[in-house]
DNA sequence: AAGAGGATGAACT
DNA sequence: GTTCATCCTCTTG
């Protein structure tokens, strides 16, 4: 069974809140060492380089970090948070536009049995993909996927469109978590998880 | 050259 | 609700 990956049109829009909607329901496939495990994106926040004080490349503040986010949209920004968890991103816009999305969480859908194997899980519970770094661990995301492209079968890593589409009904907006010292940019409603789905994370205190 | 802190998660009480 | 693991990146001197 194949299925389309997501194509440049769509990452290269420069609306990172829409398109951090419109990922919602889209399929995030890793396969690599003989290994394929996928889910379904249910949980996503949109970060926006110029404006939004808790993007790292707020202001547009150019590093080694934060450079891939000014690639042209289609590729993955992937980072080590708390010196353990890899956190991964969407680089969306046009080249020089440092916009991302943080996927957030997944509903396991493909070799759950790998996924429960990396988080050393036995049962299946939510907290398997809950949360950006338990999503990355399930996966196999690590920084060694920084700057790879999600458009490539060849890839160890691509996002699919297996044509479903989660209605604006169904979609739950809130402020994002854990960026609490971004001012005014905390309260953003930026945080979208699809209504109802049991794999989203906890808000944060 | 050195130090502070972070887009988190798990294991505690 | 609280603590802490753990290390890379950025800021400052």
């Amino acid at each position: 069974m194949e299925y389309p990956v997501l194509s440049s049109v769509f990452y290269q829009r420069e609306d990172v809140v829409q398109i951090s909607k419109d990922l919602l329901g889209k399929y995030l496939v890793t396969e690599f060492d003989g290994q394929l495990t996928a889910g379904k994106i249910v949980e996503t926040e949109a970060y926006r380089g110029p404006d939004d004080k808790a993007c790292h490349a707020w202001n547009n503040r150019f590093t080694d970090r934060t450079r891939v986010m000014y690639e042209t949209g289609g590729v993955a920004y992937v980072y080590l948070c708390y010196g353990m968890h890899h956190l991964f991103n969407v680089v969306t816009g046009p080249k020089g536009m440092a916009h991302a999305v943080l996927i957030r969480a997944i509903e396991p859908i493909h070799n759950v049995e790998t996924m429960q194997l990396r988080r050393n899980m036995t049962a299946l519970k939510p907290k398997l993909t809950a949360g950006p770094g338990a999503l990355s661990q399930a996966l196999g995301i690590k920084t060694a996927f920084n700057g790879v492209s999600l458009m490539d079968l060849a890839s160890p890593i691509r996002i699919e469109d297996r044509g479903e589409v989660v209605a604006e009904s169904d979609i739950l907006a809130g402020p994002r978590v854990g960026v609490e010292s971004a001012g005014e940019c905390a309260l953003w409603p930026w945080r979208f998880v699809v209504k109802g789905s049991v794999w989203v994370s906890k808000f944060r205190k």
